[in-house]
DNA sequence: GTTGATTCTGTGAACGTGCACAGTTCGCGC
DNA sequence: GCGCGAACTGTGCACGTTCACAGAATCAAC
């Protein structure tokens, strides 16, 4: 029983139609701004608008214009991605600048229980959005399958789950980055370069594998790479105990993530290694592990703004009628602090 | 001239009632789960939704039903709260979680630029939301007059600016935690201990002083208190060497924010005293600040989710036409570190 | 003064729902 | 058979907007 106190009832456009002594189709197209209006009525028109204290409503209008000027903005694992990682919070605010520029409102969307999941599926399903952009899809997410039936124009920001191969999607350039990480680590005059290679079954594992392959092309040496399953801590310190025990004699590391160099950094103290003078890490993402090791970490970071407004460019092509799937990879930066 | 390449018309109740043979009516009340349908229309209807793809239109509903079952949260400067404060992340999921469970879709809203503040304006004004949550609201905001005009039923996280006399907020315990961490400070046994008040311009100043006063009773004494304009690292550190020179022997400082209590480790530092050996050092907020210094801060923290779920609480109390603004205090976590 | 284009205006129909209300069917007791 | 309430169903209207269309006024050219 919603006892709603009195909630202003709202001018309508009717109300502003005969307070002005004109129709609602001219009211209508001086508020679109449309051509065919005369000086006369749009005085009366805008006198009418302040007095009554007119405004449209949206809900009427989506109706009939079947859209709404309005991205949804989708995130998976919130905890991990609001608390943990420094990304998000830039890459929704390069999102929100492009689609800003072309007058579209972005609306964030949480996805963390599975109520959630149904809501926020209820929601797309409505029609409240014009398309969305999804950020760390999972495999076999409802969200995505629900995105899929109803052919809701969509940018992911990083590789689409399976299923949505039709997609675009924008991603950072894992091969380049590692290439050009490992290149700096050359130039500071290491000779046995080692890897901590993890996660060798998604791209991103096999991806950042390549490009350091890459920058050492005839100096690449099978054994010194160290596949671990998972970009984590301890996968990291184990991993790179075991490459210690292979090749006592590297003089530098590549960690396929700054957690795992975090790891790798700890297997080398307790061996009694320096850092960076004995032996030089470099990691990748620029998360806060790197800011937590001793000495702090070089590593690769992500050009996150970048990735918010390409995924917008994206979307907003397709509502433009683009329906050819495209595939953006963006460059990374390095930041090199003490740890090589 | 949108091209717009055939995006599929989508069901409407009418194909579902045609569908199934029964009517539009018959329809409705089945998907709003009401009484009053017959077992054989109920199986006709699943199969029809099923067959022809029904998924209700949420924007018509909202036009008929004037309420949308959602609450936009709203982000002002969001550079540096995303970026830089781990605190909005939290406030975000807690108030998500309390939503969640009421049912109601939460919109996070961004205002950034002059642009997205009349596009929140209007989103806002459109009647797409019942109601509010608002986040570091700025003195003299249009989207807070805008928000005050409609009579949208709000709630702030912080203190409302001035002109918003009626709203409903939720701030921390500032006098209570102050006193608090100073009273850990006197349990490690300092005997003078002093503060670097900041910003007394404000009530989290003021009451940050007032709870050190508290805690120190009789021992209180005034010529240890040094105000700064600024939550600022340089604010602390001047304010520190000022402090210093007006009482050389003190133990200890509650400093008013972190940022104030990391320029007033430097300033010890300067001035030859060791942290906490000499002197014990305590923050407040539990910034990235707190983890930078060396040592570690010991600072009070924040409950952020505690504050988003009591928003999002008091909103909805307000969307359940409970008309009295509501004013709650959280209390703080202390976090012990190295510091103090 | 007729023609025709241009500018402006009003009207009715849609958009897809929920709800009030009227109507129908059914079971049950007498 | 009748009355009666309960269970169920269908119809029209309203929500506030945009849009197509028809019609009116203005003006220039012949």
């Amino acid at each position: 029983m919603t006892s709603r106190t009195t909630r202003p009832k709202r001018a309508t456009v009717h109300d502003v139609a005969v307070e002005a002594g004109v129709s609602r189709g001219t009211v209508s197209r001086y508020v679109n701004g449309e051509r065919y209006v005369s000086a006369a009525a749009r005085e009366a028109i805008e006198l009418a608008i302040a007095k009554v204290g007119y405004v449209p409503n949206t809900a009427a209008r989506n109706l009939v214009m079947q859209r709404t000027q309005a991205v949804g903005f989708i995130v998976h694992e919130p905890h991990s991605l609001f608390v943990e990682d420094p990304n998000i919070g830039e890459i929704l605010l390069g999102a929100n600048s492009r689609l800003s520029e072309a007058d579209h409102q972005m609306a964030v969307l949480i996805v963390d229980t599975e109520r959630d999941t149904e809501r926020v599926a209820r929601y797309l399903s409505g029609g409240l959005v014009d398309g969305v952009i999804i950020v760390s899809a999972r495999v076999d997410d409802p969200i995505t399958r629900v995105v899929e039936r109803l052919q809701l124009p969509a940018a992911y920001v990083g590789h689409p789950p399976g299923a949505a191969g039709s997609a675009s999607f924008v991603v950072i350039d894992n091969v380049g980055a590692a290439r050009s990480i490992t290149g700096r680590l050359l130039e500071t005059g290491r000779r046995r370069i080692g890897m901590v290679a993890a996660a060798l079954d998604r791209d991103s594992g096999t991806d950042r594998l390549a490009g350091f392959r890459e920058a050492l092309g005839d100096r690449f040496d099978e054994t010194l790479v160290e596949p671990v399953p998972l970009y984590s801590y301890s996968a990291g310190r184990d991993g790179m105990r075991r490459l210690l025990d292979r090749a006592p004699d590297l003089d530098g590391v590549f960690a396929a993530s700054d957690a795992v160099a975090a790891g790798a950094i700890e297997a080398l103290k307790e061996s009694g290694r320096r850092v960076p003078d004995d032996v030089g890490v470099v990691g990748f993402d620029d998360s806060a592990w790197a800011q937590r090791t001793t000495p702090a970490l070089s590593t690769v970071r992500q050009p996150a703004a970048g990735l918010g407004a390409e995924a917008a460019r994206l979307v907003l092509s397709r509502l433009r009628g683009d329906d050819t799937p495209a595939e953006v990879r963006l460059d990374c930066d390095i930041v090199w602090r003490g740890s090589a």
